[in-house]
DNA sequence: GCACTAGTTATTTTT
DNA sequence: TAACTAGTGC
């Protein structure tokens, strides 16, 4: 048998060698799950099946290529390139192009992103004539998309009482017909959303029996990892795939369930076991990743949940340090404070910046850890927030390339028939919307008969659209002989969008044509990439590539090492040895949005184990006493995961002096902070009680609680004992001599030649150096 | 039709 | 705070 499966454990060897059947592995975090799904997909091909009958379905394109690679270094390239492994939406995507015809889409149909959605559902309000106070475009959206999700129709809908009631209930009785016209124009504009792609999937499989017969044959076994996070629309395709061969292996952790609010069932995973009564079940719960006070820590977490399965996740790993909470007056402060203890333990451990990673739970708080970063000059890169292709300059030019590929597309159109501003404003378009409704028509099908179409339209306006339409009807037929690259090239050059920014000059204009330069780079990239590879170059396949990348996928490898900062959301499946948790307070994290109810609470919890179990070595958790949210400061309370972590695995941090230069006279009371006395106080008297403490200027260390102070004792009195050509001794790199001291005090740093470890540059206070001679 | 300004409103998390 | 909207004047 072929050598990978020695490096197994008993568990996962098992889960690597069950072959055929139902089965469902429960994999703890940090259990080499990714090792295991590999392995098993490796050692099918192995055992004879055909790699084009597998079928992987992973949480981001990022895992899919590496499980891709991983898998090639043990089968070969070639057999791997057969694989079909993706996200459900990048494969489902490829699968109704080629199916789409059925269900009345083109082919080439266009994928709206969540901004055409919300642009599409205002304009449908606002020709509704709702009010937008009460219809919030945002929150119609997230209704409809919950719909989609559970398999809901607009026929199912307003079948349906109880959904009826409850919009009526919450004064939107309007929301069945937002839905049934947000969907007739995606048809019409031949497009799909993103809920569109699974819910579309369903409907093909469910209506046609030779194509669910098709798939069913061709993906004899699949494999869906992350499944704690499937929704239900996800959750029945897979079903019915897999319901021929019954090969299906689902892979996933139910405490790390963190998706609900976009449609994940955590009890696709909670019930496998009934849906396939002979299923096979295997627990990794061996962690490979983290210390033990970690991963003990991160347990008694998630202990306080009610709701999960059984399994206990341990470690044969070294205990490791302390997990380290700081509180900070400020969130600037906090951010102060992340940036210094990541530039100390850089120094000291002799680390780079690509093994930390600041995680938060709302993306508006990378703002002040970035600040501090870049004071610092530390090197970073921000996960999520507004994506690259969000970009306004940037979805201009795509609209464009969408419109030439799928002119129906309503939300392309309507984003570049002004844009660069040709004169044709917001009354046109309206009467153009108008005319189109009329007909049953796309505005596209309108400008090319304007002529038979009644519009009280100006003459020069219609020259100006007639201008338009000649312009995009030769674009497209450049586009059926030009690559994707020229024909962007061409776009821009046409309609003079690039020179508009130019002769503006402002800084913002600049980086934007910097920006539609990378984006030109990037298609070029696209097409040698795919090129290379065999696969579809086609800006058909560009443009869904796009529509469907996350920032997680942009990685580039030659980039020099980064701090991560991302939501914890985003960390899912990632590691890093230092990771800082920031923002750890009431109403923020918990969220006060996900309070109101047990089952919310305890996600946010979820949440919480899948930030602590990102760390390999160390874990810093910080909060803050005061933070600006929308532009006000407010009051902060501690989290109450703080108390919720066994205070066996913590060490409460006070820093001697204060990190920036702040308000003396708060500082001072800001180190005798103990998060136990102050939770169980009423708001007001704790708030007087902070008064309080606040005028004192002694500091009084909580009971019970371990203490450490960022200036230990033990560094400064160092401080002073090591001079130039000492001889000295640190416990990782062994013996070395003093080249050169400089700094004062708690920034004192040494320059040692070592033996092995050669030359380091150490901060004092944190090297521990053993004077020898 | 368009540019500018003042006022309002929003922050959960994402394919 | 920042992004978006409605209103105003040309």
């Amino acid at each position: 048998m072929a050598n990978y499966l020695d490096s197994l454990n008993p568990a996962q060897k098992q889960a690597v060698l069950q072959k055929d059947g139902p089965m469902i592995i429960i994999a703890g975090a940090g259990s080499g799950k990714t090792r295991v799904l590999t392995y098993r997909i490796a050692h099918l091909m192995n055992s004879g099946v055909d790699a084009f009958n597998i079928l992987s379905l992973t949480f981001t394109n990022k895992a899919a290529r590496e499980m891709k690679e991983r898998i090639a270094a043990v089968v070969g390239a070639s057999e791997a390139k057969n694989l079909w492994m993706g996200t459900f939406h990048s494969v489902f995507a490829r699968i109704l192009r080629a199916e789409a015809d059925k269900l009345g889409f083109p082919s080439n149909f266009t994928i709206y992103d969540t901004q055409d959605s919300v642009r599409l559902i205002t304009a449908i309000i606002k020709e509704m004539g709702l009010d937008k106070d009460r219809y919030k475009p945002k929150q119609v959206l997230s209704r409809i998309s919950s719909f989609k999700n559970s398999l809901i129709t607009v026929r199912a809908y307003f079948n349906n009482s109880d959904l009826q009631e409850a919009d009526l209930m919450a004064s939107r009785p309007k929301v069945g017909d937002i839905y049934r016209e947000y969907v007739d124009r995606c048809f019409k504009s031949g497009a799909m959303d993103f809920d569109d792609l699974l819910l579309r999937t369903n409907e093909v499989l469910a209506k046609f029996p030779d194509v669910l017969a098709k798939y069913q044959d061709r993906f004899r076994y699949i494999l869906v990892d992350e499944y704690q996070d499937t929704n239900h629309s996800q959750y029945l395709i897979v079903r019915a795939l897999a319901d021929r061969f019954q090969n299906i292996c689902v892979v996933g952790d139910d405490s790390q369930s963190i998706y609900s609010f976009r449609g994940a069932n955590i009890q696709n995973i909670l019930s496998f076991q009934k849906d396939y009564p002979d299923v096979k079940t295997f627990k990794l719960e061996q962690n490979y990743r983290s210390t033990k006070n970690i991963v003990n820590a991160a347990n008694s977490v998630i202990e306080k949940n009610k709701t999960k399965l059984d399994k206990e996740v341990w470690t044969s790993n070294d205990d490791g340090e302390s997990i380290k909470v700081m509180c900070t007056v400020s969130d600037g402060e906090e951010g102060r404070f992340v940036a210094q203890s990541i530039f100390d333990n850089k120094m000291n451990m002799q680390l780079k910046n690509d093994q930390f990673a600041v995680l938060y739970r709302t993306n508006s708080q990378s703002r002040a850890m970035e600040d501090a970063l870049r004071k610092k000059s530390i090197d970073y890169k921000i996960y999520g927030g507004i994506s690259f292709y969000q970009r306004k300059e940037i979805k201009d030019i795509l609209s464009y390339l969408r419109l030439l590929i799928n002119p129906n597309d309503e939300e392309a159109l309507k984003r570049v028939i002004n844009y660069p501003a040709r004169g044709i404003g917001a009354t046109t378009i309206d009467k153009l919307t108008i005319a189109a409704n009329h007909y049953k028509k796309s505005i596209f099908e309108i400008l090319k008969h304007l002529d038979k179409v009644d519009l009280k339209i100006n003459a020069g306006t219609r020259t100006k659209l007639q201008n338009f339409l000649n312009m995009i009807l030769r674009l497209q037929i450049e586009a059926q002989t030009k690559n994707a690259f020229d024909i962007a090239d061409t776009v821009i050059k046409e309609t003079r969008l690039v020179k508009d920014l130019e002769s503006d000059g402002t800084p913002e204009a600049v980086s934007k044509v910097e920006n539609v330069q990378e984006l030109l780079n990037g298609i070029k990239d696209f097409i040698t990439d795919k090129t290379e590879e065999g696969n579809d170059a086609s800006l058909t396949a560009y443009l869904e590539e796009v529509a469907l990348y996350t920032d997680l996928d942009a990685d580039k490898k030659d980039d020099k090492p980064k701090v991560s900062l991302m939501s914890i959301h985003q960390s899912k499946g990632l590691e890093y040895p230092y990771v800082y948790i920031v923002g750890l307070e009431e109403n923020l994290f918990p969220s006060a949005m996900s309070m109101n109810t047990r089952s919310e609470l305890e996600e946010e919890r979820r949440l919480f184990y899948v930030a602590l179990t990102r760390a390999e070595k160390v874990a810093y958790l910080t909060y803050t006493k005061t933070r600006y949210r929308w532009g006000k400061l407010i009051d902060c309370e501690p989290s109450r995961f703080l108390e919720e972590i066994d205070e066996r695995f913590l060490e409460y941090m006070t820093p001697k002096a204060p990190i920036g230069a702040t308000n003396r006279f708060i500082d001072a009371g800001l180190f005798d902070d103990a998060p136990k006395k102050i939770r169980f106080q009423k708001p007001i008297q704790r708030k007087r009680a902070e008064k309080e403490q606040a005028k004192k200027t002694t500091f009084t260390p909580p009971k019970n609680l371990k203490k450490v102070s960022q200036t230990s004792s033990g560094g400064n009195l160092f401080d002073d004992k090591i001079t130039v050509g000492n001889i000295v001794e640190h416990n990782r790199f062994g013996k070395g001599e003093v080249i050169k001291l400089e700094g004062a005090g708690a920034n004192k740093k040494a320059e040692i030649q070592f033996g092995t470890a050669g030359k380091k540059n150490l901060l004092l206070k944190f090297a521990n150096l053993k004077v020898i001679g």
